[in-house]
DNA sequence: CGCGGCTTTGATGTTCATCAAGTAAAGTGG
DNA sequence: CCACTTTACTTGATGAACATCAAAGCCGCG
């Protein structure tokens, strides 16, 4: 009977749902889901739009973000596969708080909300497992914004770099998905100013920069900046 | 067969439960949890602690805080009755990456995690019920502090006064329960210029102040403040 | 009563945003 | 493919916002 299962071959969903579901119900979410590709730059949902789907990152990268009360833009985050996507408001609200934007082409994976809370309803189990990884996701969302915001804006740009060069890419040397600007959104400084760190930063030898590209060499100095600087 | 319900009068497990759950399940819950009385400064769990109980606050009202990594304290956010505690770790940590402290006399309601967790294995809609309340606390966690990250020292103070007059005492004058050192861990700034704010709110005629009293005079202004200053 | 923590104000210097101005890169329509 | 426009990037100069340091008054508590 495996000519029911999902056959995607890194689907994050075997993960999540462990054994804890049967053959039937993921017979019917992986007949009835519907895959999604998105350049670099493509709105996947957008802040309003109603939570219809459940949604989540099969491969790339995007950004999260709002727009303030003064009507400027913020990141909240960045997920990649394996982070849920649409898990901040899913069992909150019944429309997005955030827009979602590929950084990187990316892949998404989108089940009926109904289906799953149907499933969820039914099958405790299931529905902890779901709770533990979205508690994992906020949780992270929250310890890294109080981090960033009890530093100067050198640790925040040392805490970015070293943010994509370990969780994102593995490597010292790699290529910025993103803007000035965007960093700048995100740690809740001025362009500006992202800039000019990254060009001391740069001066002091402890990275290398090449338009987009990234290169960390001395990471142990990097590092005691984020901690400290 | 009432006698076996949970009797406590103003009891949030009722409207947690909603009739989602069996009377069996009330009873051996009920009969087993533990209440606890503390008083204004008492704290109540600690960073670090494993997390063996689901604790829940009846009355009172308390802070959550942690240690950052260059050990200073900062406040992450405050919680009232209704507003779980022990929601940002436990269903995706062993120990608390916080401390919970009572700022006004409190009252919490102890169950075992243990057993939380057995009835959610089994009963799917507590268990959906519970993540979106566990959603919402996370959500606003996360809004807040992006909000708060986005304005200026003005803004700031301003937001934490509406917080307290209109999402904990409902009115427009009332008691800090919290010190000026305290504002300034949750907002991120320094004491000095905590207190330098509240006084220029005092000399504009915005708000009166007494020691820990506050009276917000122009709440309208004060509005304004909060929003584009 | 005296000690320690909280509060307050002032003076000073640092950090950062804003403004300005110019270069590079990237998309757009003919 | 090139002129054109727009967007991203970069550096410098200036002033505003904020932290730090210092000193003194206040208050609660042992």
């Amino acid at each position: 009977m495996n000519t029911f299962e999902c056959t995607c071959e890194r689907c994050h969903l075997r993960t999540l749902f462990f054994n804890h579901i049967s053959k039937n119900d993921i017979r019917s979410i992986c007949t009835q889901k519907v895959e999604h590709r998105y350049e670099k730059g493509d709105v996947i949902l957008c802040e309003g739009d109603p939570i219809k789907n459940f949604l989540y990152l099969k491969e790339g990268l995007v950004k999260l973000s709002r727009t303030t009360s003064d009507d400027k833009e913020q990141i909240i985050s960045f997920a990649k596969p394996f982070d849920f996507v649409s898990l901040l408001s899913v069992f909150s609200s019944e429309n997005y708080h955030y827009t979602v934007t590929a950084i990187e082409d990316s892949t998404t994976c989108e089940l009926d909300l109904g289906q799953v809370k149907e499933i969820a309803r039914e099958n405790g189990v299931f529905t902890l497992d779901l709770m533990t990884r979205v508690s994992e996701a906020t949780d992270r969302i929250i310890l890294d914004n109080l981090e960033i915001k009890q530093k100067h804006l050198h640790g925040r740009v040392a805490y970015v770099l070293l943010f994509f060069a370990q969780n994102v890419y593995g490597r010292d040397d790699f290529e910025l998905p993103i803007s000035r600007k965007e960093i700048a959104e995100y740690i809740g400084m001025t362009t500006e100013n992202v800039i000019r760190t990254l060009s001391e930063f740069k001066k002091d030898k402890i990275i290398r920069i090449f338009g987009k590209e990234i290169d960390i060499i001395d990471r142990e100095r990097l590092e005691s900046i984020s901690l400290h600087g």
